[in-house]
DNA sequence: CTTACCATGTAAGGCGTTACATGATTCA
DNA sequence: TGAATCATGTAACGCCTTACATGGTAAG
């Protein structure tokens, strides 16, 4: 991922980091003690460079991708994919649920919805922005699609909740 | 998720295993490497206990929850959800699919399809089974909700492969 | 009789997080 | 001037997987 990144343009650990905790979250974040390691580790097998940039006295370290990095990255993008895994503690605590019973429940999909609700206005305003901005960069109409994973998710996240609630909240009646 | 398996029933470490690749393993998995000595920790920590079954002169260890476990697990489902985690190495691979061309990406999309139309097949295998069985059991009422979950993003997921595809075939006609 | 499956466990090692340690700059 | 943010890194630790090591049983 980070290889990835530093394809589209020259970064900062720091700024890879902000990167993956914003608008990249929904592929997966990372914390600063893999990130600054990596990044050494590819400059170590020639992946990447590093440059400190004397802008100011701030001890900035911009990365760049190499032409043997260009090259891995492809390889990699070329290789099937080997892992796509979901872990969403929420659906672990529904599997689990009748311990706790349905208020429990609902309680963990209300938390849900809010999360997810928030996660689909930041889709839909990137959406947005891609769709203005397609021409410019070919790189844009595959974040499109990647949004369009989202949001499509999201949506089908969101009806599950509805359902889910609506179930629940039945079945809570019946037992009184 | 194993104190969950062992509330549910009495199981071996093999079983547990089996359970999470089989039908669970939407729910994530776990190697031998992990539940193994997770369960002698449970077994130490209090919450299972460990039985020698004599049936054959097989080694089998048979685990069942205890009080105590059962109060840990329902602590652990009333706290709140800490982390919902979706890591697709697919969606990585068509966000930075610019550097491989629409090809790879579809060929990835294709691939990701496969996949998930088998495991729809399956969870409405589950979704059907459920049905017939839900008065049996309380517990079979949060299965359903899970499973439910799986098909309708399941659903999704088939939707947007669809539109991706399209898109991507679109745009490669356009370079030609 | 041998292949597949049942069954349990340990050891080494990889990967990533959390916590720590440090310091500059910007903005209110 | 103090808080927030920019900025980089290391060390300890936890968790999990892979590979190893071992053996019983069922079915063809």
């Amino acid at each position: 991922m980070i290889l990835g990144l530093l394809s589209h343009e020259n970064m900062t650990g720091y700024e890879i980091k902000k990167r993956m905790d914003g608008s990249l979250i929904f592929l997966g974040g990372a914390s600063y003690g893999s990130i600054y390691p990596t990044l050494n580790d590819l400059v170590k097998r020639g992946m990447a460079t590093k440059k400190n940039s004397d802008e100011n006295k701030r001890n900035k370290q911009i990365y760049s991708i190499t032409d043997a990095g260009k090259e891995y990255l492809k390889q990699w993008l070329n290789f099937p994919v080997e892992k796509d895994e979901l872990r969403y503690e929420t659906l672990l605590k529904i599997f689990f649920g009748n311990s706790a019973g349905p208020l429990q429940a609902i309680e963990h999909i209300d938390a849900f919805q809010k999360k997810i609700e928030n996660g689909l206005s930041t889709l839909l305003v990137m959406e947005k922005n891609l769709l203005h901005h397609l021409q410019e960069d070919s790189t844009h109409e595959y974040y499109l699609l990647t949004c369009r994973f989202g949001v499509k998710t999201y949506l089908a996240y969101l009806e599950w909740c509805e359902e889910a609630r609506n179930y629940l909240s039945e079945h809570d009646q019946e037992e009184k």
